[in-house]
RNA sequence: GGGUUCGUGGUCUAGUGGUCAUGACGUCUCCCUUACAAGGAGAAGGUCGGUGGUUCGAAUCCGCCCGAACCCA
């Protein structure tokens, strides 16, 4: 086999099982993390070859597919750990992960971007041509974006890209399209949109962000027409042309009977009628406002509800039209003005004051929304079947879906889905020239441009022309993302809809539940009849160190780039797993980093201790006679390899990690290394053995469990250990099966009496290595345990260890009085406090004396007798040395222990 | 204005009714003990936002108040 990754000392070969005296020193993990994602890909280890739309073994990661900015920000980082240590997880589990990418390529920043960098506008060229400007660039923000995932270790099957400008994929975004059309769920019809004047084009409600801004109120008096003048609020005058009524509330006193009164429109001169209407707010301004076509979405209702005319007076680029008399060609802002001004010289311009208003505005620029009437492709709302489908999602957190349910109850327009836009999924129809008829393709003649291709249909249906016009209006790019869950289950080649399975994971950021999430429901659902997958995670946003939201004005932006370079990708993914649990937000820490970076070395120190002692025949010893601490350390790995399995399985990526790191570090490290090393050193071949095969089993399991965490290091040191082939990320998840309670407890006393020597050497000035003449270790009466096996304790504390049958021949005082509260509080009620606090007060000697001659005890409190079960009550007491004597007393959770110096 | 989430040692964070509230970082003391000083052994540090209630018992459940973030109008 050919070599062909050197490690900086050019002798290992990454393809060989590397002997143990090779280990190295140092972790060098800029080295070995690139050295590693090149493996990876080389080897194709994350390649799915399984059937995605089989739920009993596939695991399917419907990922986001992010728009191409070309940067891959922290956030985005959040949101693909969350999926790669899912994904890496499952894989270790044994199921077939299919972790893909996709690419939202479509939309408007794209064409901006283009027309900024070629200086153009994209009238200026041929739409194919403009198209293909938009294609390169996006490609090159593409690549730098899988640059940083690369990086950051994520385990995506690059086999399973896609991007949605390709016509494979927009392919069947028109099919979808079609399918809906078929059904009856995509419809072309005049109807007010939200319309952003700079983009020129519609866009849906979720596009429409809300900005706050300081507007001016003008009181404006409206001469009545054979009754009295009413004076209207308003922030808009330029909209005085297309007033068609006013509104009032019907309990509004000051308009008592004014309803159908008519009023001329000042300056323009059409004349208005009174309706009343209970959404006019009283207190706002004088309580009487002009509706007109339309200054807004509540316009829109009272237009509707009254069947008001339809005066419109705003261009597609943001002028005023011919309706507007005088005004005709100026822009919002400037006939705002100029309407103002002529008011006030007109004399109906009674007041002004500022007010603070907030505004719909494209999400997109920030320019102020308009609404305006036009003809456009729908796509229906079936509110009662979204909300259903995802209450039968199992939503991580569980709160975030009151999110979706509130948004959509909110939706009171259909999903406009058409824009004048160039670069996104045509529509794919046709007009006949002759007599208007529409042709929607048929699904196998998709993907289609209609601006370059007739329809298949060949001549008009209704008239037999074959003079079409092909549709320039294109599809907003959530028709793209919303059918990834059926694209990734390899509709519509291998599957047919209704044999549709949903998805195991979307993960997606709390910003996109009700676009992304809201529209994949809608979607995938209405087309395949099923909820589009199992779980739904939602992570949080990323803040800075600081505790603001990052942004490049307040400077507190964090790059992954940045953390990898300074640290490692493997720690930045901890620090991330650790900064919360997934659906809070994560405030990035740079100590974070630090410590998970110091933990990635403790674990490699630790590996490599222990690989001094491995050869090739560890993984095989058998049957080897384990001591307490070797079975101590077992079961408890096999308890934490549960533990963490069930919280991995629940997305609780803090919670697993958090244990893991406690059980590497603080079990294995800090005690059974400690307890082992003197059989490793020092034993006979049986007794080494046993913590030799420990030792590598527990070494073993912790990297694989922490694999999908820090998968760098992890599948680093996996090539050192005997007996592996391969990647950590296809191996298995650890089976240790060797859980015993009783074991547990034994080693417990074990480490807790190597503690509590430690800190007697500590607190009396010894080394930590000092000698000491003699321990003994008592049981407390009634003890779970016995008896333990001394002989690592022994070896760790430099002294002789035993456990000693009896009680110490030390004076032995009643120091403390506990109750236990389960007991007593259900027992006394109302009285236990009292009797708690009678407990403490009491003599420690007089409770123990009641307790050694019976089996309940008497308490006497306000002049009470309260008599309880002895059992209910601990007598804590210490043994003390007597004057003069070589020995001192450490009291311990178990028992008592007589050191001897 | 409506809704959701949150408020735990200096900082970040775990903990949904039961004895001394978790961990990390930081701080202090001692120690270079043959895996690791990016380490080891210890220590100090918290009225669990405030208040009222439910309960024998509340960080945990309920009401109100204060503060923060987000969603919607």
């Amino acid at each position: 086999m050919p070599t062909r990754f050197w490690r900086a000392s050019g002798r290992i070969d990454s393809d060989d099982s590397r002997a143990m005296t090779q280990f190295p020193d140092d972790y060098d993990p800029a080295e070995v993390e690139s050295r590693l994602q090149q493996r990876w890909l080389d080897e194709e280890t994350y390649r799915f070859d399984g059937d995605a739309n089989d739920p009993d073994t596939a695991y399917v990661v419907d990922t986001p597919p992010p728009y191409p900015t070309g940067e891959l920000h922290i956030g985005h980082a959040l949101n693909w750990s969350y999926m790669d240590f899912a994904a890496r997880f499952h894989r270790l589990q044994g199921d077939d992960v299919l972790f893909p990418q996709g690419w939202d390529c479509h939309g408007l920043p794209t064409e901006v971007k283009v027309e900024e960098n070629e200086g153009i506008q994209r009238t200026d060229v041929p739409r194919d041509e403009f198209r293909e400007m938009c294609v390169e660039h996006t490609r090159h923000q593409i690549d730098s974006m899988k640059e940083t995932m690369r990086e950051l270790g994520f385990s995506q099957d690059w086999n399973a890209e896609f991007r949605t400008m390709d016509p494979e994929y927009w392919g069947k975004t028109q099919q979808s399209f079609v399918e809906m059309a078929d059904d009856d769920l995509v419809y072309r019809d005049e109807h007010p949109v939200n319309w952003c004047p700079r983009c020129g084009t519609a866009i849906a409600d979720a596009e429409v962000e809300p900005i706050d801004r300081e507007g001016t109120l003008h009181y404006v008096t409206f001469p009545g027409v054979d009754n009295d003048d009413i004076e209207i609020a308003t922030t808009r005058p330029e909209l005085l042309a297309a007033c068609v009524a006013m509104a009032v509330h019907p309990d509004d006193e000051r308009y008592d009977g004014r309803e159908d009164d008519t009023f001329e429109v000042p300056l323009f001169g059409h004349e208005v009628e009174v309706v009343e209407d209970e959404d006019v707010d009283q207190e706002f301004g004088s309580g009487a406002v002009m509706i007109c076509t339309f200054g807004d979405k509540q316009d829109v209702t009272w237009w509707a509800e009254h069947d008001l005319d339809l005066r419109a007076v705003f261009t597609e680029d943001g002028h005023l039209n011919g309706e507007a008399g005088d005004y005709a060609g100026l822009t919002i802002d400037e006939a705002k003005e100029a309407v103002a001004d002529d008011l006030d010289a007109e004399g109906y311009l009674n007041d002004t004051e500022p007010t603070e208003q907030s505004v719909g505005a494209c999400w997109r620029c920030d320019t102020p929304i308009e609404i305006l009437s036009k003809e456009q492709w729908f796509v229906e709302v079936d509110k009662e079947a979204i909300l259903e489908r995802a209450e039968e999602v199992e939503w991580i957190p569980e709160h975030m879906h009151q999110r979706l349910v509130e948004w959509t109850e909110g939706m009171d327009w259909d999903w406009v889905i058409s824009r004048q836009r160039v670069f996104a999924t045509p529509i794919p129809a046709w007009e006949c020239a002759d007599c208007g008829h529409r042709h929607i393709a048929t699904a196998d003649e998709t993907p289609v441009d209609p601006t370059e291709e007739p329809p298949a249909v060949g001549a008009c249906p209704e008239c037999g022309s074959d003079d079409w016009t092909g549709e320039t209006d294109v599809m907003d790019t959530w028709m793209d993302s919303s059918i990834t869950p059926m694209h990734l289950s390899g509709w519509p080649l291998d599957i047919d809809l209704d044999e549709f399975e949903p998805v195991s994971l979307r993960p997606q950021g709390h910003d996109i539940i009700r676009t992304w999430a809201f529209y994949t429901l809608l979607r995938t659902g209405e087309l395949t009849g099923e909820k589009p997958w199992e779980n739904i995670l939602i992570n949080g946003m990323v803040f800075g160190p600081d505790g603001n939201k990052m942004s490049k004005s307040r400077g507190n932006t964090v790059s992954p780039e940045e953390a990898v370079e300074e640290y490692s990708a493997d720690a930045a993914r901890q620090a991330l797993a650790l900064g919360g649990q997934p659906g809070s937000d994560v405030q990035f820490q740079w100590k974070e980093v630090k410590s998970a970076s110091r933990f990635l070395t403790k674990l490699w120190n630790i590996v490599k201790f222990a690989a001094g002692h491995f050869d090739e025949d560890t993984p095989d010893i058998a049957d080897p006679a384990y001591r307490d601490a070797d079975d101590w350390i077992r079961s408890k790995a096999t308890r934490v390899a549960s533990d963490v399995e069930a919280e991995m399985e629940a997305y609780r990526f803090d919670a697993a990690l958090r244990e893991l790191r406690e059980f590497a570090w603080n079990d294995l490290a800090d005690d059974y290394v400690e307890l082992a090393k003197g059989r490793l050193y020092n034993g006979r071949p049986g007794e080494r053995d046993a913590a030799r095969k420990t030792l590598y089993d527990v070494v073993s399991a912790v990297t694989r469990m922490l694999a999908p965490f820090s998968p760098h290091l992890a599948d680093e040191i996996w090539q050192y250990l005997p007996g592996t082939e391969g990647s950590v990320h296809t191996a298995d998840w650890p089976a240790l099966d060797a859980y015993d309670e009783d074991v547990e407890a034994r080693g417990e006393v074990i480490a807790e009496a190597t503690r509590e020597i430690r800190a007697w050497k500590s607190a009396n000035g010894y080394p930590l290595n000092a000698d000491l003449d003699d321990v003994e270790l008592y049981f407390d009466p009634g003890s779970e345990v016995e008896n333990v096996d001394t002989y690592d304790l022994s070896e760790t504390i430099n002294a002789p260890a035993r456990v000693r049958e009896g009680r110490p021949n030390v004076e032995l005082v009643p120091v403390d009085v506990d109750g236990d509260d389960s007991e007593i509080g259900p027992e006394f009620r109302g009285d236990a406090g009292i009797v708690l606090q009678a407990l403490n007060e009491a003599d420690p000697a007089v409770i123990q004396a009641q307790k050694n001659s019976g089996d309940t005890i008497t308490l006497e409190a306000d002049g009470e007798e309260y008599e309880l079960d002895a059992d209910w009550v601990t007598v804590e007491e210490e043994y003390r040395a007597e004057g003069g004597e070589e020995v001192a007393v450490v009291e311990t959770e178990f028992g008592t222990v007589l050191v001897y110096p």
